[in-house]
DNA sequence: TATTTTTTGTTGCATTTGCAACAAAAAGAA
DNA sequence: TTCTTTTTGTTGCAAATGCAACAAAAAATA
């Protein structure tokens, strides 16, 4: 069995690791930018759909959306609709961030397939993009308490 | 250009999450697996080369040790030949905590690769393994302080 | 040899993280 | 409608994480 988790962990570690460095230039605290995107990508989603984008637990999610709000990143505005979420949106600051994030990431893809065809890079997202859904129905199951069995 | 970050993050952050969850039946605690099963298969190891193995910031791989080694799933030995570095081992209870370990490592990369042809198996590691490695560069610049340009 | 640089490891501090337990609104069922 | 379940969000812990600053041994250089 080849251990791609184990190469996933590392990548996902190192990269994590560069980009915490890179963004604190941007009075980015640790992890903030991949909610930060997510609000300018998805304007006026709402904390949950932003934590599954993320995969992360959802009082991680709050706290993180707090933070960015406390420091004028994003805003919350209410739905007329419905009295329970608020919709998130990149305030003025906010969106001025987003492309140096984006550049950096840009820059982060293009240096982790280095010496990759165009056909490899193709190869490599659609793969991955597979990995993800797969993982993702595990993920959710867990989450809600039940047990893998294995 | 393909966000092939992203979809890492995700699967890492999903994976991650799970094994979390399912080691607190050997009541190891958050990420002290990634440690355990380094050392199990790399007995003698010291703390420098286990974090490079993992990607993980000195003082966490620290810590994580030191707590390893509290809970008695392995044992720090010294080096005759060298006053500075401990070498470490897995005590009999590591070792016994290793193969549900490997168990559920060896689940979830079948689970995040169900569908997959051998071929595309194949094809995954192979791309993720040069991923890992063009990252593993960046990052040890980055730790070392240095700025990258983009 | 002596001196400088690199490697390896530790701790203080501030922060993030996530499980648990809870709350309240929304959605679904009776 | 009323009752039940699900969705979404928050907070109190306890713990992990990582940067900075430091220390000491080892390795490299003069």
């Amino acid at each position: 069995m080849k251990e791609i988790l184990r190469e996933i962990g590392m990548i996902s570690r190192a990269l994590d690791s560069i980009s915490n460095i890179e963004f604190k230039e941007l009075n980015l605290t640790k992890g903030q930018y991949l909610y930060l995107v997510r609000i300018c990508e998805h304007p006026g989603i709402i904390q949950e759909k932003l934590l599954e984008l993320i995969k992360v637990d959802r009082s991680t999610a709050a706290r993180a959306v707090q933070k960015l709000e406390a420091n004028g990143f994003i805003e919350k505005r209410e739905d007329p609709q419905n009295k329970k979420t608020k919709k998130l949106f990149p305030t003025e600051k906010g969106k001025a961030a987003y492309p140096f994030i984006k550049k950096e990431n840009v820059h982060s893809d293009r240096m982790a397939m280095d010496g990759f065809s165009e056909e490899e890079k193709e190869m490599a997202f659609s793969l991955l993009q597979r990995i993800r859904k797969n993982v993702e129905k595990d993920w959710e199951f867990v989450k809600k308490g039940h047990k893998r069995i294995y």
